[in-house]
Order: structure tokens, then sequence, then C-alpha cells
DNA sequence: CAGATAAATGAATGATTGTTCATTCATTGC
DNA sequence: GCAATGAATGAACAATCATTCATTTATCTG
């Protein structure tokens, strides 16, 4: 959405009031991604920016309106990513689901540095409610497509012994989990495998539906 | 292990030198259940374990060497757990699976301020190589009985369409985007439903020896 | 019980970090 | 071209935090 706008005006004095945000933001995603929520400062955001120390309070208030500015334009890219990946999916529920799995996994999505965002964002959720509610949101709307997609296929099918709950929940942990992986030992894992993880589990749930090595 | 030690010598000025660095291990992890890695401050442990300023740097060189210190003591005991887990387990491969996946949602390993612990961890793996090694550990070992027990299952039961690392990489993604949910949102999720959605895997995967509601 | 040893304290210190603000500089409208 | 506007700077300030250490306190020894 605003990417366009960013890229464009790194010139210094020219950049509109939004442009420098998104500019701030980005940078903050960066520094987190290099040095970890705990050592990342002003002055490490700022530096990434190629900025001044000042600008941060010009732009946002304080650091921590930074932060959480930063989470809610992740969350809110997220969301757009999977919203689209809906609407340009065929209109199955087999491929509905596809899409909204393969979300997860796409590089736009799927990225080291996002994904370092997300968990250093969720290891404070526990102390920091402003945190929880975003991600809550982030989640929300998420789980309750792919249940909706669940349970429709479950119908579909006649897959009777199914639990659309535990199906469910356990897909979407299954991709936080390959994530995690992906953050922590990207040699071992890598977003084609991570995704071919999860069809697996389809395949195994919905064999009417999905079948190995389709697509 | 050394838990007997730290419980009954809280008293001052009596403890041993090793039951001291258990004491602060605690309040370390309580301090980042409860303020997050970040807002984990000399002070704050200090607190939580109702002892002065300088104890820190007393029994630890630094702070830095506290924070090692913890994540050490937490994965040395998740692999106790599971060292013991598969030891007290019955004989069969299935067994021994179940009382492996089983582990992560034990009340011992699977507590919610532990978990928080891990996440902040696994949040700085990227600009920690000391932290990404200790975690590291941590899962070279249990991927490899996971793994071991995994391909064991599939050729005992002629499940000649699986493929063992998709299912080990898998099962061990589920359980760790279980945690996250148990962490984020508590209510959503419980330790028996966790356990519950990676036992619908396995019975998925492996009907033959895993059924619906067995244990 | 006295002296020695070791552990713990907490105020002081110095380094780091978030925030402020007077000044600089580019852009826009007249 | 010339004010006027407001965005950006970066040095200065204030607050926070890790670390140090002289002192206090408890335990052990002979």
């Amino acid at each position: 959405m605003s990417a366009v706008i960013a890229s464009s005006a790194t010139s210094k004095r020219t950049a509109s009031k939004e442009a420098r945000r998104q500019q701030l933001i980005q940078a903050t995603i960066q520094s987190i991604a290099k040095f970890g929520l705990s050592d990342t400062t002003v002055a490490t955001v700022a530096s990434e920016a190629n900025l001044s120390q000042g600008i941060v309070n010009l732009h946002f208030q304080s650091k921590q309106g930074l932060l959480i500015e930063t989470l809610r334009s992740v969350a809110d890219e997220y969301k757009d990513a999977w919203e689209k990946a809906l609407a340009t999916a065929g209109p199955s529920h087999a491929e509905q689901l596809e899409a909204l799995v393969n979300v997860d996994f796409c590089p736009a999505v799927c990225d080291r540095t996002k994904i370092a965002v997300w968990f250093a964002y969720w290891s404070e959720t526990k102390s920091r409610p402003t945190y929880r509610k975003l991600c809550a949101e982030r989640d929300r709307g998420y789980d309750r497509k792919l249940s909706e997609l669940v349970k429709a296929l479950i119908e579909e099918g006649k897959y009777q012994s199914l639990d659309a709950d535990s199906i469910t929940s356990g897909l979407s942990a299954m991709s936080a989990g390959l994530w995690l992986d992906l953050l922590v030992d990207p040699r071992g894992m890598s977003r084609e495998r991570a995704r071919q993880t999860c069809r697996m589990f389809l395949c195994q749930l919905f064999p009417q539906h999905f079948t190995p090595h389709a697509n």
C-alpha cells in the first residue's frame, strides 16, 4: 500500500509525513531482526533509517509509540496478504483453504526479518496488553476463516471422524511452529519445505481434496 | 534436580552458593514472564528473589551471564523431562512416541511462565549466537529421537505413503505452535486441548498404532 | 567466645538510552 | 527572490540501569 510512497522518498526533508513514518517502521523491523527487541534503541532505529536521533519522537510521540505502530503495520500487512490471497484463489473450499495456508509461506509474509518481529512481540504479550490485543486481532480473522473452510471440507467430504476445532488449531499451530524453525534454524528449514509439511497434513486429513505433489 | 536445594533455603545468608544461583534463575524466569525480557533488569530479578541489587554480579559475573544460565537451566530441565519420560514409558515405538509428544504438555514443562522464557530467547536467537546454540542443542536431541520413532512406526505399520521428515517437522512445529497459543491466548487453549490436538494428528497418520480417545 | 571467613547489602558510579529543544535547512506561496 | 512554514538535526538533559565496592552480617573454627 504505502510502500510505494516510502521507497521513492528517501531523499531528506522531502518525504511526506506518512512516508517518514513508514520509513521509520521499516527501520524498526530491521533493527529488531538485527539486534533483537531488547537491544533495539532509538539510536539503532535512526541509524537503520539514516536519520537523526530526534526523528522518532517527532513522528511518534515516544519509542513505545513507534514499537506499537510497527506491530500494527506488520499485522495489517499480514491481514491484507491473506485477504488478497483468498480473493485471488479459486472458488472451491479446497482451493480457498490451500491459498490461506500458503500465504504463511509466501515470500512477502514469510520473511525472516518479519518473523523475527512477530516472535519478538509474541514473547512479550504476557506483559504488554497492547501487544496481545494487536496479535489477537491478527489471529481472530485468520482462524475464523480457517475454521470455516475446515468445517466446509469436512461436510463436503463426509470425513465424519474429523474434529474441526482440533484441525484448525493444529494447522495454525503448525504454521507458527514452522515459522519458528525458519527463524531459529534457517538452514534446516525452508519456506518450500515448510509449505510441503503443511500440505502433507492436508493430504492426510482430506485425501479426497488434496493429493500429494499437486501444485 | 537442584530445585530441592533451592526451595528449602530461602532464609538469608544460609543458602549455599548453588542454591542462591538457582534462586536467582527462578527469579529471572518469573521476571521474564511478568515484565518481558526487554524490561527485565537486575533490579526486577533481585526484587523477585527478595534480595539486593548487587547479588546478581556476585553469583554470575554479569546480567548477561545470568540470562545465559537461565536459558541453560530451562533447556536442561526440558531435556531431563523427556529423557525421563522415555525411560518410564512402555517399550513399544508407539508408546515411546506418545510419551515424547506428551512431555510437551505435562505441567512441569508446559508452564506458561517457562513458555514465556522459551519464546523470549527464541525471538533473539537471530542476534545472539549463544542463545541459538543453547536452543539448537535442545532441539537436536529431541528431534533426533522423534525422527527415529516416526521412522520406526512407518516401517512397522507399512505406511508407505508417509514421509518421515515431514511428519517429524510437522509434529514438533505443532507442539511449538500450541505453546504459542498457550502463551498468547491461554483462555482459548489449554494443555489438555493441545495434547489432544497432537494426538489427533498421530491418529490420522498412524491409525494402526493410535486410536481416538485412548488414554 | 573471639577471630576468621564468606555472603549479602545498598549506596555510589559510570555508561547507556529516551526525550527535549534551540537551531538549521529545504520547500512553498506571495 | 523573499519571507514563512515546518521538517530534520544533534547536542544537551534527565532517567534508567548494570556494575562496583566499602561495609554489615551471619556462619564457621579453634
